[in-house]
DNA sequence: ACCCAGGGTCATA
DNA sequence: TATGACCATGGG
């Protein structure tokens, strides 16, 4: 219907009500691109104060730093990264990360000025990297517009009638994106709010009472992804 | 004694 | 290709 007001996706509408209920989120939480990548592995399905004693750990040995990390000691470097769990395989994926950033000497110019799409290849390639975190890289580390995708974000949006529990990484980021412009700081506050409205009250057993998306979530219908193009 | 957390890989059917 | 087991620790 042209010349009508379009009604916002429901995308959109989330956001807004998210950001109006929760403010600005200033992530990530790191103070450098390697902590905050180094972060970004630490935290595969792992609780975030978790991976705060890991990183507090590493500062304070001073391996908060790619070419340290690959000389320390493998005993110590486990130990250190302990509280944050997995630590074998963490230690494995830390290396592989470490080794390919090593490639291009820790030097982030590449990282910048490449295309997304090639940049993401990169790291997809590295064994231990899946798409969320190549994407929390991309966007946080790099500041690159990549939708990051989570069991939050699928959860939230499944709470609002979306049933998707099983769709493909891509297809969910390519329909939350479709309707929202192409902006790092927005993709950037969106997973923010995501994850922080889901720790505070979109727990897995649902508590919609008092939820700021109480309003979306009392109706909700199935929407299921358009069918994939290709 | 459970369940959960800011995932990803691998083996099996 | 689609599930399930596995990885490990700390907090509720």
């Amino acid at each position: 219907m042209p010349g009508l007001p379009q009604s916002d996706s429901l995308p959109e509408r989330v956001y807004d009500l998210l950001h109006a209920h929760w403010g600005p989120q200033d992530w990530w939480p790191a103070e450098s691109t390697i902590e905050m990548i180094i972060g970004a592995v630490l935290t595969q399905n792992t609780a975030w104060r978790n991976v705060e004693k890991a990183i507090e750990g590493l500062r304070a040995a001073d391996l908060l730093d790619g070419s340290a990390l690959l000389s320390a000691p493998e005993p110590s470097v486990k130990q250190v990264i302990r509280p944050a769990g997995f630590h074998n395989v963490k230690y494995r994926r830390l290396m592989a990360v470490m080794r390919h950033l090593a490639d291009r000497s820790f030097d982030w110019t590449w990282w910048q000025e490449a295309s997304l799409a090639e940049v993401r290849a990169s790291l997809l390639k590295v064994h231990g990297l899946g798409p969320e975190t190549a994407d929390c890289i991309l966007l946080y580390a790099f500041s690159r517009p990549a939708f990051v995708v989570d069991a939050y974000t699928r959860r939230l949006f499944g709470r609002l009638g979306c049933a998707w529990s099983s769709d493909p990484y891509e297809d969910v980021a390519a329909y939350l994106a479709r309707d929202l412009p192409v902006d790092t700081t927005l993709y950037g506050q969106y997973h923010a709010l995501i994850v922080t409205h889901c720790k505070a009250v979109c727990k897995k057993v649902p508590i919609c009472q008092g939820c700021v998306l109480n309003l979306l979530c009392t109706r909700p219908v199935e929407r299921n992804l358009p069918p994939r193009s290709t």
